[in-house]
This record gives C-alpha cells, sequence and structure tokens, in this order.
RNA sequence: GGCGACGUGGCCAAGUGGUAAGGCAAGGCUCUGCAAAAGCCUGAUACAUGGGUUCGAAUCCCAUCGUCGCCUCCA
C-alpha cells in the first residue's frame, strides 16, 4: 500500500487510483525562455523518481509533462534577439529534453505545448464563458470570475477576503473582482496570436494545463505535481477553471516538492542566482545531483552546496563499492557473514519497499541500501566468491534502478585499458623486488591520470577516478 | 501584515507516542612496504526554547524565537 502526502488535504493518503493499475500523473514543466537550471533538475527528479517507483510497484503511469512555449517573457527575450518566439522556445524545449536525459530521467509519455493546443485552450475558456465562470472584457481579454468559484482557495489554504487586502490591479484592467484572472489575453502589437471569438490574442497562464490535462488525461486524473512556488496561484487557478468546467473533482493527490536552496534561499530565474543543469553537468555526474535530491525528503527545501554535493559524491562511491569483484577466485565461503548475504536480500528488499511505500521516503530507502552495502562488502572481505556475491549485486543494482542511479563506473577510452594493464604488471614486479620508489610513482602518476590503483593481498587492482 | 512548511550530533538527514536509521566529515583499530579501499570501534544524558497533556513525547497541545516558501513571473 502506497501513501502520499496531499498538499490538497495536507495529510498522507492511501493511493487509490481511478483505474486499477494506472496512474495519470501531470506535472508542470518549465517556460522555455533560457537554460534550465538545477532546480528544475530537483523537480523533474523528484518525478522521475515516484515514476519509476510506481512502475516498479506495478502500476504503468501515463507521465505528461508540458511545456509552457507562449509567454510574455520568451516574447520579451526573443525580441530582445531579434528571433522568432517560436523559435526561441523550440531551443529551449530541445536543451531542456537533452536536460533531462542527460541526468536519466525517463521522457514523459506524453509533452504537449501551448502553441499546439490552442483549439482546446479556446474551447476551454469558451466552455467556461457559457457557464458563467469567465467573461469577455470590451478590450478582449477573457477573466475568470473567482467569485462564482465557492471552493476556489481550497488547495493554498486561502480565502479570498484575505487575499482582496495585497491584491493589485493594474491601470486599465477590467476585472469584477481585484482576484480575477485572465484565461485570455488580448494581443499587443508585435506579438504572437491566434484568432477566438474574443478576438486576437494568446492564453493566459493557467489556462494551458486545465487544457492540456483535459486533452491528453481527461476531466480526471491522479497526481498532479510540481515545485510548491506552484502551489499559488498556478495550481489553485487550475483547479478553479477545470473543477468549474467540468463540475468533478480534478486532481486526487497535489504533490509539491520543495525548493532547491542555495546560499540559503531558493534559486530562481528571478533571482538570478541560477546555476545552469548543464553548468552543473560540466563538472559532476548526473548521479551526484540524483543523490542529492534522494538524500532529503522531496517535499523539504534541498540544501545545495559544495559540501552536501561532495557528501553526495562519496555517498556515490560508497554504493559502487559494494559491485566491485570478489577476491576469492577459489571455493566457496562458508563464513557466516557470506552465509548471511541471502537474508540480507530479503532484508533491503523489504526495508526498501516499506520506506518507499510511505511517501517516497527516499532518505529511509538509501539507508537500508547502505546497510546492504555494508553487508555485501563484509562478504566480500570474509571470502565470498563471484557467483555469491552476484545475487546480491543484483539485487542492489536492481534497487539502485529503481531510484534511477546508473552507478556506472568512469570508462577511459578503451584501449588505454590493455596499457594499463601492462604498467600494473610491471608495477607487480617491481613489487616483488620491493622497489617500492617506483611502484609509489607508477601509482602516483596513474592517479593524476584518472586511474586509481589499490594493493590488496591478492593483488592490485585499478578503476577509473 | 496574511497563509503554509520547517527547526534532530560539525554538515546533510530518517524517524510523527515507547525510549534517537543512514551518509559525509572526525578520532582509534584491523589489514598493509607505504597509500588507498573495505571492515570494526567511538561519539547526540535526550531532537530550537519555555510551558502543558500522558505511565511514557523528538513525535500531541500552547507560547516564544529562528529559518524558508507563497501572497507578482517562478520547478
Amino acid at each position: 500500500m502506497i501513501r502520499l502526502y496531499n498538499t490538497l488535504t495536507r495529510k498522507k493518503e492511501e493511493l487509490q487510483t481511478l483505474e486499477p493499475g494506472i496512474v495519470k500523473m501531470y506535472v508542470c514543466g518549465p517556460t522555455v525562455y533560457n537554460d534550465a537550471h538545477v532546480g528544475h533538475a530537483m523537480s523533474a527528479l523528484v518525478f522521475d523518481i515516484i515514476r519509476r517507483y510506481l512502475e516498479y510497484r506495478g502500476y504503468r503511469v501515463r507521465h505528461v509533462m508540458n511545456y509552457t512555449d507562449v509567454d510574455d517573457k520568451i516574447i520579451q527575450r526573443a525580441n530582445q534577439m531579434g528571433i522568432d518566439p517560436f523559435a526561441l522556445a523550440q531551443k529551449y524545449i530541445e536543451d531542456f529534453n537533452q536536460n533531462l536525459e542527460d541526468l536519466n530521467i525517463l521522457p514523459a509519455t506524453s509533452k504537449p505545448q501551448v502553441s499546439k493546443t490552442m483549439p482546446q485552450i479556446i474551447a476551454f475558456v469558451q466552455g467556461l464563458i457559457e457557464r458563467g465562470y469567465a467573461y469577455p472584457t470590451p478590450s478582449g481579454d477573457v477573466y475568470f470570475r473567482v467569485t462564482k468559484d465557492d471552493d476556489y482557495g481550497k488547495l493554498s489554504g486561502r480565502k479570498l477576503e484575505e487575499m482582496q487586502a495585497g491584491a493589485r490591479i493594474e491601470v486599465g484592467e477590467e476585472k469584477q473582482h481585484p482576484m480575477d484572472f485572465a484565461l485570455w489575453k488580448a494581443a499587443k502589437p508585435g506579438e504572437p496570436a491566434w484568432d477566438s471569438p474574443w478576438g486576437k490574442g494568446r492564453p493566459g497562464w493557467h489556462i494551458e494545463c486545465s487544457a492540456m490535462n483535459l486533452a491528453e488525461l481527461g476531466e480526471q486524473i491522479d497526481i498532479h505535481g510540481g515545485g510548491n512556488d506552484l502551489i499559488f496561484p498556478h495550481h489553485e487557478n487550475e483547479i478553479a477553471q477545470t473543477e468549474s468546467y467540468t463540475g468533478k473533482p480534478f486532481a486526487r493527490y497535489w504533490m509539491h516538492n520543495g525548493m532547491l536552496q542555495l546560499g540559503g534561499e531558493k534559486m530562481s530565474k528571478s533571482l538570478g542566482n541560477i546555476i545552469s543543469i548543464k553548468e552543473f553537468l560540466s563538472k559532476r555526474d548526473a548521479d551526484v545531483m540524483r543523490m542529492l535530491v534522494l538524500n532529503g525528503s522531496y517535499r523539504a527545501p534541498l540544501v545545495f552546496n559544495e559540501e552536501t554535493l561532495d557528501a553526495a559524491e562519496k555517498g556515490l562511491e560508497r554504493l559502487k563499492s559494494a559491485l566491485r569483484p570478489a577476491i576469492n577466485k577459489s571455493a566457496d565461503s562458508t563464513a557466516d557473514a557470506v552465509v548471511a548475504l541471502p537474508a540480507a536480500i530479503q532484508t533491503v528488499e523489504t526495508a526498501f519497499t516499506e520506506a518507499m511505500d510511505d511517501d517516497f521516503n527516499t532518505a529511509g530507502a538509501l539507508g537500508a541500501l547502505f546497510d546492504f552495502v555494508r553487508a555485501i562488502n563484509t562478504a566480500r572481505d570474509a571470502g565470498a566468491t563471484e557467483s555469491q556475491l552476484r545475487p546480491a549485486q543484483d539485487t542492489l543494482r536492481k534497487l539502485t534502478g529503481v531510484l534511477g542511479l546508473r552507478l556506472t563506473e568512469k570508462r577511459g577510452a578503451g584501449d588505454a585499458d590493455k596499457f594499463i594493464e601492462l604498467l600494473l604488471e610491471v608495477r607487480t614486479e617491481a613489487r616483488k623486488q620491493k622497489l617500492w620508489a617506483l611502484s609509489d610513482m607508477i601509482r602516483d602518476r596513474l592517479k593524476e591520470l584518472g586511474v586509481i590503483v589499490e594493493d590488496s593481498r591478492e593483488g592490485s587492482t585499478w578503476r577509473y577516478s
């Protein structure tokens, strides 16, 4: 039984899908006008991990992630650069897809774009007007009428009366209520625009997700996800639109990831304290970012700095250490630590699942995995053979794989391997002759070249650092 | 000002009523020519502070302090 925290009820609830065995999940994607940053990576990783785990538990996941490719900022930036806004958006969509692939994030089963969903959006707005939930203005805008929606504010825990004080109305707006928000904006000169019953214009921010959800997944979905900075107003407004339109509850579970913290505050485009995914990946392995996310709780802020990244990287090394080959090449061992391995497999499977079932407690799951790593390493040291180690290592690979970790050893150019082997042979000979200075030099120089040499009683081993 | 989340050892962090997982860092040890790796051991007189409920609380309630998010575009 999987339990997950629902922002709407502020409680953990048992996962009950609309259709047995199928999870319909919609996650808000980025507005594509510049390089995606590691905060986007966190969000994408969180929902990738959730998806992978749901699939591991036997669900088929219909995973939709949208691209907002029609937006003020895109238009603004494109105008500055003197290029077509659609071309700009397309470039960043492709970049983001590449980022996701580099981060080992499974591609969403569907990736709709606003610019390709225009008829559905217009129909949606039209439907809201017909039902009395929206109204056009003389200048060609269309607003959602919040006073008509009696439970407006239920997701973010706000009441209309309380919000009015701080609300601001721009000069020239024709809202009937300060909190009314735009479903459709009349076109300004030089902007991309689409024909509509209200004249040329383009959609407001929130309506696109409602329309794409409806088009891709239907009137009701299981999980709606995104960063917790989207709770208000974006998701609040989405609920208002969709439920007013369909008359049915929209998403069963609202899931929100916490914000990535850089230097004590949220990383965001508007604050300008950004590290792009590309920049991150030029310095660290993709698994490091994932490990950082796994070590924490997806709902809590994530501390992102050199220290936590180093810790994540070392933790990764530790997981990998269990996958190193057996030392004992002869007969099977009967040492206690080796005999205990099958039981450890059972233990880790159970502990892993229990943790993950409880609102995707990845930190707890990692704890179980690290215990298992110790069991494997102890067994190896105690003399387990390859065949004795393999089932446990397979289990570790399987479970870390569920979390989306690759645990790949770094590879150099393949043809270097035999020369490294040759150097090690020479070094082994040098060691036999107690030529310590020479053998240390070989080891040091190889280390500088990214090859780690380790000696043991059974001989020397090497791997890329 | 309003709404919400959170405050656990040097750092990251699990645990939401029964007596503190795990990782990183640190110190000691085993192994070892040295180094590294792996393994073992050591560490929170009690989980922001002050009250309260309870046989019993990090875990529930209240207050205080602090941090963060949202209230405007934002994953």
